[in-house]
DNA sequence: GTGTTATAGTTTAAACATAAAGGAATTATA
DNA sequence: TATAATTCCTTTATGTTTAAACTATAACAC
């Protein structure tokens, strides 16, 4: 009979700990570049987001907000804020009354047209620390982990009980 | 002479920026079950983080800040909550005056043990969807990644002149 | 039709983040 | 010792996020 009562690997680096330690970190790091970038186009990380997403068409704010994984509340100041800089407009969806379509304007396409490509480059030289293969293998890995997460582990649900 | 002007990977998918977009993406998952997790324990996130760094013995406000890539002026508030849910001090340093040392209280240290092997054995069963030797394959690719961000690129730094 | 439920979006308050500015203490320099 | 530069932390204003409550519209059940 054991005497060691503490799970091992409860309170102690783990592969598993580290690896999302460091998934933070990188995050965090291109986070503070990314906003850096576009500071000089006086935009700021979640506007940027909902420029991307947004349409000359125009596109429901709760599909944006489904895509970038956060509540309508959110957006609903940062669509002002892009409307009040003429980027987007917002327009009532005729077949559903409730919905308001976030229209992407001429001057936004424009905007867009000259950031994001700058951006992109900017992305993919930031992991030029990692070969074509890894960076591959990379996302192959977090695809994985990725699905993973879409389905709650057994414990996530029966938590609710 | 080529008159192919626009560069050819500059807008389209990449495999650095689909691994790019994954790792937000489950930055943001982890992020809402940890928020989902930490709530019944009356604690934030950021307030968890600063509870992790703090010890009895204090720690200065900017190494914690240092270490959570983060400002100062982030934290004052931060810890001001802490202070009034009783879980951390704040003291002066006897060598330096301008320091504000961060102490970890008895109610804090046991509220990290109870909550701390708990979150560490969640983040390991999130990552189920991996073997062992895919989560140390996908360690290993975030480590050399976040070293390479550490040393910014040549246009990173030259863009400042 | 009427009542219930669900969905789309906004509003509000509290917490957090960022950037810029400022106060106090320390260190470096002359 | 005087002055300048730096460091540590706080304050302020603006923007973002979360959670909860709310309005309006839609879909469904009876």
């Amino acid at each position: 009979m054991s005497v060691i009562t503490d799970r091992p690997t409860s309170d102690q680096a783990s592969p598993e700990l580290e690896a999302y330690a460091l998934l933070r970190q990188i995050n965090s790091m291109m986070e503070m570049y990314n906003r850096y970038d576009l500071r000089s186009e006086d935009l700021t990380i979640p506007q940027f987001m909902i420029l991307n997403y947004a349409t000359a068409e125009g596109v429901p704010l709760s599909e944006i907000s489904m895509r970038m994984l956060c509540d309508n509340s959110n957006l609903t100041g940062i669509v002002d804020r892009l409307i009040s800089k003429g980027f987007v407009e917002r327009r009532p969806d005729p077949q559903d009354r409730r919905v308001s379509l976030i229209c992407l304007t001429g001057a936004g396409a424009d905007k867009l047209r000259r950031i994001k490509p700058r951006h992109h480059a900017h992305v993919r030289r930031r992991m030029r620390s990692l070969s074509q293969d890894q960076v591959s293998e990379l996302r192959n890995l977090l695809q994985q982990l990725f699905q993973g997460l879409q389905i709650p582990a057994v414990d996530d649900e029966a938590r609710e009980a």
